[in-house]
DNA sequence: ATATTAACAAGAATCGATTTTGTAAATAGA
DNA sequence: TCTATTTACAAAATCGATTCTTGTTAATAT
């Protein structure tokens, strides 16, 4: 850090690492983020910091007690169910609005980033553990979201883009170790059902998946 | 300002204190919100101006463009559609959830606040024109917001709160003059409907009260 | 020995100054 | 006269230092 780049600036950068380091597990759910302390490791002033850590409390995935500091969010079973309710909520709406509006690009959009997704392998082994892939994870999230993407609201998408980051930082601290499932199947027969514009049936899959999804986080402790 | 009270931090102050301004329409759509004006407005440093424009920016309500600065949010009668559209999607799921799990106290809570609301006048002349009073609108917010208030979804709540806030800017910017309408029976059939526990009445009720009031904003100008 | 107050230290919040950026006016060259 | 480059200026972004808060420990008194 410590130079600008481009015509971004400092606390656009760091906003965005420091959310992609909470988002990929690098700070315990609770723990303090010290503003003296992020300062020494971005080589940014106080005020840089401060406005990345206020971004980030606003958007909820930073808590801000005042005079008291930041600390990375909590995690509860209890708040994943919210998040997931939300989701379905927002993210069905989202869905069959995208499908009533999605035009033949987005159709062919959908079926490459659904290829991709298909063609890329979820686990990898390290240390006689089985952790779920970055590139999977992005690729992942491509999908669902150019599901969605075709949707004509843009304060709805924004919405599921902010929930998708709140269920994000659960994938990497829940107490789930070993996968129990494979969503490739549940993948493909939403594509279907969304390229075949049945919404009623989308739903009902995404529904289905994304409850099994958040269910096998927080079973087999 | 410039002194600290009780053991909130002035950031927090300066923060209400704006966004109260902003939704009460003491600023232009679009108008610049110069940091140095501010700073002497308020009578602070810029570091708790920049975070205040900052929380609200991540919020909406303001606008922020890197190496620019902040504006005022603009309006548009697109988007204001949008907001309509995501507050009948997420009000409607959290009335839903709040009319399953509401006790007697939240029925009582409901009937308290319709009642102040239903004798308070919603209009008040000045130099030949109507205006909504500021106290009518307030009860108007707590009304809905306590239909919904035994949704067990905090984040479901956020998300609505939110949205409330983003409507609450166009009812002082539409085009809109003249009173057309008076909500006052929707108000009392809605609540009906809450206290009977019929949520597909109630939801359908609120579908359309929301739906008239925004397509008033930008009728008749 | 316990309760109360005072001194201290760590970290948060705030400040005023410095650096960088974007815009518009001024100048130079075609 | 018109375009391109330079210069000047205002506002944004960033910095490092100062001031406040809060929690803890040491000192004093009951």
């Amino acid at each position: 850090m410590a130079k600008r780049n481009g015509s971004s600036t400092l606390s656009e950068n760091v906003t965005k690492k420091l959310k992609s380091d909470i988002l990929t597990g690098q700070y315990k759910p609770g723990s303090p983020l010290t503003v003296s302390e992020l300062t020494k490791g971005f080589d940014v002033s106080v005020a840089v910091v401060r406005e990345a850590l206020t971004r980030l409390a606003t958007q909820g995935l930073v808590l801000q007690n005042p005079n008291y500091g930041f600390s990375v969010k909590t995690a509860s079973e209890e708040e994943l169910n919210s998040i997931v309710e939300a989701r379905l909520i927002n993210e069905s709406a989202a869905l069959r609005l995208s499908i009533a509006h999605g035009d033949l690009t987005w159709e062919s959009n959908v079926i490459a980033v659904h290829h991709k997704l298909s063609q890329t392998a979820e686990y990898e082994e390290v240390d006689h553990k089985l952790f779920v892939r970055e590139e999977w994870s992005d690729l992942h999230r491509q999908f669902h979201y150019e599901l969605i993407a075709a949707c004509p609201n843009p304060l709805l998408l924004d919405i599921c883009r902010r929930l998708w980051d709140l269920s994000e930082f659960y994938r990497h601290w829940s107490f789930q170790q070993q996968p129990t499932r494979d969503g490739r199947d549940e993948h493909k027969a939403l594509m279907d059902a969304v390229l075949g514009r049945d919404s009623d049936r989308a739903v009902e899959i995404f529904r289905t998946h994304i409850q099994l999804t958040a269910d096998n986080l927080f079973d087999n402790r």
